[in-house]
DNA sequence: TGAATAGTGTCTATTAGACACTATACG
DNA sequence: CGTATAGTGTCTAATAGACACTATTCA
């Protein structure tokens, strides 16, 4: 572990005569798979690039982790709210966790760059604006198995109509996507998605959209119902029936549940892919 | 993305100027936490450090990746066969995967150090050797919900009675630990701690030990054998009986199944912390 | 008025777990 | 021979999904 064979008696002399600079260097950044649903579609944030390399290719958002400034998470944070240009307050609403890192050392030309990536689901955000090192953002569609239900599970997934991602972006889109999906099944983040007041079909275009086939709608209420925590009622009704006619739905918020017991599991996932 | 706004017209030319030492440094290491059964108790690989900081205590071992020549996944384990000692075929016995990033600016007191951890599970292994900056590495005990079934949910989870670990390291295993409990229910991997051949209820014996709670025999054999692909025969019977009397078990392998349908459940896991 | 939807009731096939039983092997 | 275990059978409560039905709302 210790980078220079130093076996000095004293910790605080050793800090002082250790030269971070003695090492190789490898960049770190954080990139992230923000996810939202815009007009129902499942949308992801990209960001056109600026310079080199893969200038003016498309790419997820993100920037290099300030050395000695900030934890993953924070820097994670810090790229979203720059991306997104939202307010602390309304960050609050977006769920963020880590997705996983990637580290091959070709997968930027110009020098080892280890990118830790983050997976963010949001309600439905304003148009982006460009950051300093993007000529454009923009909330990109996601095809894939998504979209209509023909997407087979084994389609090839990236965003936005076949664009191609630069750097290993378009593989780390499929893994944010796949955890997603996985997400969605055994915690009650699709209301994360959602306005704080939503109704139990709202949510299920949720998981329709993210699934990417439709379910059952009796019985999909009475399991959201039944999973302690999940929503809890506010006893309002929402002011409008569907747009195709019905009666209004009640109105429920998120509950404190972080884990969902019994799970609302993908009707397919019985067989992912069972080999 | 770009650290520096440049604008080059030519990408080559853009790289032949490029220059890694602009940027702050930030070194990043793998950390593994490597878990085997020894005689039926759920051991980790520590080590003791050799050198500043944290002289004397134990903690993961782990190691610099090397800048612009492996990826996350070679280091951790060349690492792996480092500390282990293990020859190349003995390792593709060893399930690795990512566990996650460890980037706290504060975690290592010489500089911003980000680890990226790593989870093996083995079989029963060979005494370790003490690498190059290790004092000694030994295989420890891991205490907490486990050893008894007297431990609760809640217990704080460290190695080797009651040892403080190094850096953030005791966090480190208590996420593997618990990303180890929740393998088991869905994947097969349970059999990466047996021999190639192994009875169902020496497998039983894996997740008795892990989820720190009896399984029922009966109950347990029969989802075994019902989950496609988690194991097949080999038309074999053990060589001998149970220790305290019993008929021979039937010896199988693993098989080519990579999750578990159905899966294999918790008894307990209905309400983790269902709040 | 017709069509679509929210929400609930109900039936059934499947499953998880408890219990029981036998056959086998150790000491 | 006593005890413990492997493996299987069976019963029951809980669950998932299919289907049905009413009330409500939009167009």
């Amino acid at each position: 572990m210790s980078p220079a064979p130093a076996h000095r008696d004293d910790e605080a002399a050793f800090l002082a005569a250790y030269d971070p600079r003695d090492f190789p260097a490898i960049a770190l950044t954080v990139d992230i798979v923000v996810l939202t649903l815009r007009e129902g579609r499942l949308n992801v944030l990209l960001v056109e690039r600026a310079g080199q390399p893969f200038q003016g290719q498309w790419a997820l958002p993100g920037g290099f982790v300030k050395a000695g400034q900030e934890g993953l998470d924070e820097a994670a944070a810090r790229e979203l709210a720059e991306e997104t240009g939202l307010s602390a307050g309304a960050l609050r609403r977006v769920h963020l966790e880590q997705l996983g890192s990637y580290g091959e050392p070709a997968r930027d030309p110009r020098m080892h760059v280890v990118s830790v990536a983050y997976l963010a689901f949001a309600p439905d955000l304003p148009d982006p604006r460009a950051g300093g090192d993007a000529a454009r953002a923009a909330w990109t569609p996601v095809v894939g198995p998504h979209g209509g239900g023909t997407g087979g599970r084994n389609s090839t997934e990236r965003g936005s109509a076949d664009r191609e991602l630069a750097f290993d972006h378009g593989r780390i889109l499929a893994d944010g996507l796949e955890r997603a999906r996985a997400k969605l099944e055994y915690t009650p983040l699709a209301a994360a998605f959602l306005e704080p007041e939503f109704t139990i079909p709202e949510l299920r275009a949720v998981y329709e959209e993210i699934w990417g086939q439709k379910l059952h709608p009796g019985n999909f209420h009475r399991k959201v119902l039944s999973a302690p925590g999940f929503v809890e009622s506010t006893g309002e009704t929402a002011e409008r029936g569907g747009s195709r006619g019905g009666p209004r739905a009640r109105l429920y918020r998120a509950g404190d549940a972080r884990l969902l017991h019994p799970a609302l599991l993908r009707p397919d996932a019985e067989e992912p892919d069972a080999r």
